[in-house]
DNA sequence: CCAATTTGTTAGTAGAGCATACAATTTCGC
DNA sequence: GCGAAATTGTATGCTCTACTAACAAATTGG
């Protein structure tokens, strides 16, 4: 029915996006669609998202610290920074507490738990990020950051 | 009432993100945050995703492109894909026919709007890698287009 | 021809992001 | 010091993306 020369010249090679592959945020997505899906297999036994990764290690490094801090830090807004602390709270890995010195922050402490979770979440990040290096040298993750650093700062 | 050291050395520098800043992923993630944000305002107007944009993009340079080659060459799994498909098909830029070459596979086109609705979008991706590039030379971008790609692929 | 595979579809769940509105607190201008 | 403005947290609701599980229709393979 249809001619095989057409035919050919639509359907492209496999995996062929064409002028798609030009265009440098779709492949920032497409990277960090990967790193993503690994991310959340490594962490299926620990049951933790990359933001709330995020979100321990940085109350695990600054102890009372408020979550206007955390959001701005990880470039999230309030709301949809309180939907993680809430998360985390639930799960008592965290607490809150009106912090003294400024009555509208909450300032936020990891539980004994969360200090215990955090650790195991880090020895996990190691393993994600040895799979994510191995492509790479040393000189070249080093680029990689920098370059990545450029764009979201 | 507070001591100022104490508070020198909770309130870390602003920004400051402590170890996570050795994370590669943690970079890759901000970044593809940074992006995304980008994105959404540069296409308020037109009102279309990336992903839209590039399901769109596809199906203009693969006419006839069933919905698992899309979503294989996307990333994305069926159910995922049939979503965007389904609000562009909702809002009249692209049609499904039955495949004649195979019942199974749904043989997609863009309608004439669709076509306009792309050469618009790619006139709003033009804008919006020029300001993604712009940090970068040319061996740069290549080199960090090579990168993404070592981790999608 | 029958079984397995592929593709599309539907439904449900979840994370993340954003906007808006409101309350409590602090800060700033006067 | 007082009142207005800004900051921070909170609650609600919406959207987009991604995934699973189940099912139907069509194709493919033994």
């Amino acid at each position: 029915m249809r001619d095989p020369a057409l035919i050919e010249s639509n359907d492209a090679d496999e995996e062929d996006i064409g002028a798609l592959d030009g265009i440098v945020g779709f492949h920032i997505r497409l990277a960090h669609g990967a790193v993503y899906r690994h991310f959340t297999e490594t962490f299926a036994d620990l049951g933790l998202t990359q933001k709330q990764v995020s979100v321990l290690w940085l109350v695990g490094d600054h102890p009372e610290i408020a979550q206007i801090e955390v959001g701005s830090r990880l470039r999230m807004d309030r709301a949809t920074t309180m939907t993680i602390v809430n998360r985390l709270e639930e799960r008592g890995l965290l607490r809150r507490e009106r912090s003294s010195s400024d009555g509208r922050k909450q300032a936020m402490f990891l539980t004994e738990e969360g200090e215990a979770v955090l650790e195991e979440a880090k020895r996990c990040i190691e393993s994600h990020e040895s799979w994510l290096k191995s492509r790479f040298s040393e000189a070249e993750i080093e680029k990689l950051v920098e370059m990545l650093a450029r764009i979201h700062d």
